[in-house]
DNA sequence: ACTTATCGTGAATCTTGAT
DNA sequence: GATCAAGATTCACGATAAG
């Protein structure tokens, strides 16, 4: 682990990757890299390889002003035949290192995404979902010739038909979403803002860089804490981050020293959540109505954070998987406001507040902006 | 049409076609029945082929032969490969009566859905979307092991990558959508109720029976009125049944008889829609072209006038030619208006204005003026 | 301080017709 | 087929500037 920590890390010293001992990137090919781990040792593997995508010439805005294309050596192949022998390669050294048990997500375009699933389906892998990120913020459409592109496609599978024993914690994404069974198509907004790395001149470090709620969800929907998570294109480091806020460990591969070394700086920058946050939620099959896990998706609500009543009487903390806690008490936000008055029933979103720098805030009301942004959608 | 309901609903006597000269169903394999259509012949195509490659045992190959159950990995093998041979053949038949403009919606699950796509990249078909059907209530995941499948896919493509004038009828779908634009995503519910077709013991009579919503907006989206679209999968005939709706022409394959009698029956019972409510929606693409030239000559602007921008930074003056002169350029409006700003390209139509009694006036909306007369006449 | 206007930008296979 | 020019075309946010 040292050894290759030292590898990783070329001119920095040392010590830089001391916090790193759960997490770590090593630069070089994922195939030839992944070989060197023990098989079967991985618990999830998140992969967003390039995409393919075939651009021909420049796209401008209706303002003549340039789009930023992905027009990296990276995502550059010969032919439809040359992308399906780098998938599959990198395919069949994941599926080695995963354990029986272990799941795979893939995410892409049209541009891959299909070759993708085919031959991950001729490898043995066994499908368990298709997921669709749908971005509430896409880039449209400039010349109105299709249809605004506004989703990407994730593929989530087993090793084989028969593995048994994968982590799908069923309940408590139940819980989080008004008690009804998580869906496939998930509604996430793109990486922007404060949290899209940016180098020295303001520019974006990774041209496909994905948000973190998007690895949230997949991390709580199908690890568990101390989960070994691997990422063959490791980029700027999106999977380690989460995957160390959120308690697991992190092994990512990467090509490019600068993307290395951003995604070093950033992971180690990362506080992991308190375990209490991340402790498996069992309880539940009672579980009163929430739909709360998307205000901490969306940042609105951080893990963690103090939900309070109107008088401040009672506090609770916000897990990271949308439940919340009070004492040695854990549930939904309904749940526990009725714990903390000593009633039977308790509606929590017209219960619990949050402090904001302008007071106390109604949780209700932050449902409310989403609630609204999803019907105009 | 009293006549043809009758007919339709009889033992099938002859007769049984004769109100559907615009819509007919051909009952045989779809491969072997499309070959019979002259080539280059259709303007969209609409597939849902089977999806069951999980339902062992019941996958034929294309040549009818049955597959054997699948239970270990060569088996699985051979399976995907029969499924890929039946969708190579029948995606080859469909491309064949294509004209080069036309396009092809093909729908299915994360079961099939890869595999047809990555074919169909590798055919020649060329992806211009995939669109994601998000069901409104889509059946629950029994189990509590996997997230609720709640969307299924359709891939919409051109004949091939260099396929020019395809249909795509962007201005209508934005009016429809609160003026936004149409994204790749759609929420449409389940068909149930009254629209799903039942037998005589209140039975389902097909699995699968797509809601006409979604062929409505698949038909409106990429088809003209009197296209000929067809289906290589007929099924009940919902694609028929809303084509019929819309004004467009149909022929749907199907090889048993008793989707494609339930079919027939139902086609005929459809009222097209009034013609006028499917009038083509006049677009500035459509629109007649008008030569600025036009605007002098008519009177409506006078050599030697000035046009500015809307802002008044910039002026120009009008040539008795037609050409605009900006300082000691002189070009077309669009190449001046482009200098005038120091960009590579400027649409002049909707930059330049011409100074009126009421203040600035666009000079599109001059055009728009000989435009409207143009059409009345 | 607060509101409003402007600007920048995101995995994009992004035009059409005449010569 | 290649080249050229007409001319059609954007949504949601966040950051920054202006009022």
């Amino acid at each position: 682990m040292v050894e290759s920590r030292r590898g990783a890390s070329a001119r920095a010293p040392r010590t830089k990757f001391q916090s790193l001992e759960e997490q770590r990137i090593i630069v070089g090919d994922c195939v030839a890299e992944m070989s060197k781990l023990p098989g079967a040792s991985v618990d999830l593997v998140f992969a967003d390889p390039p995409y393919n995508l075939q651009l021909k010439g420049e796209l401008k805005r209706p303002d003549e002003s340039q789009v930023d294309a992905v027009d990296d050596d990276w995502d550059k192949f010969s032919s439809f035949a040359a992308y399906d022998d780098f998938t599959r390669a990198w395919l069949l050294a994941a599926r080695r290192v995963m354990k029986p048990s272990a799941t795979i997500w893939v995410i892409g375009s049209y541009h891959n995404i299909f070759r993708v699933g085919a031959i991950m389906q001729d490898l043995g892998f066994w499908i368990l979902n298709d997921i669709v990120w749908r971005k509430s913020n896409p880039m449209p459409n400039f010349r109105g010739r299709r249809f605004t592109n506004a989703h990407e496609t994730m593929i989530w599978a087993a090793r084989d038909e028969k593995a048994k024993g994968y982590t799908f914690n069923y309940e408590a994404l139940k819980a989080s979403n008004e008690d009804v069974q998580a869906r496939s198509d998930w509604l996430i907004p793109l990486c922007t803002g404060e949290e899209r790395l940016k180098d020295g001149g303001g520019k974006k470090v990774h041209p496909t860089q994905k948000p973190e709620g998007l690895l949230a969800r997949v991390l709580l929907s199908s690890s568990k804490q101390g989960d070994l998570v691997i990422d063959p294109f490791n980029g700027t480091g999106t999977t380690g981050a989460v995957a160390k806020r959120l308690g697991r460990r992190y092994i990512g591969f990467e090509r490019d020293k600068v993307y290395a070394e951003a995604a070093e700086r950033r992971i180690a920058a990362v506080e992991p959540l308190p375990a209490e946050t991340l402790a498996p939620f069992m309880t539940a099959r009672e579980a009163p109505r929430v739909a709360f896990s998307e205000l901490i998706e969306r940042g609105m609500i951080a893990p963690g954070a103090k939900l309070v009543d109107s008088k401040r009487r009672y506090g609770a903390l916000v897990r990271a998987d949308g439940a919340i806690m009070l004492g040695d008490k854990v549930g939904s936000i309904h749940r526990i406001g009725a714990v903390a008055q000593g009633l039977p029933a308790c509606n929590g979103w017209t219960f619990w507040h949050v402090e904001t720098k302008g007071g106390l805030r109604l949780i209700d009301e932050l449902r409310a902006e989403i609630r609204s942004e999803m019907t105009a959608a």
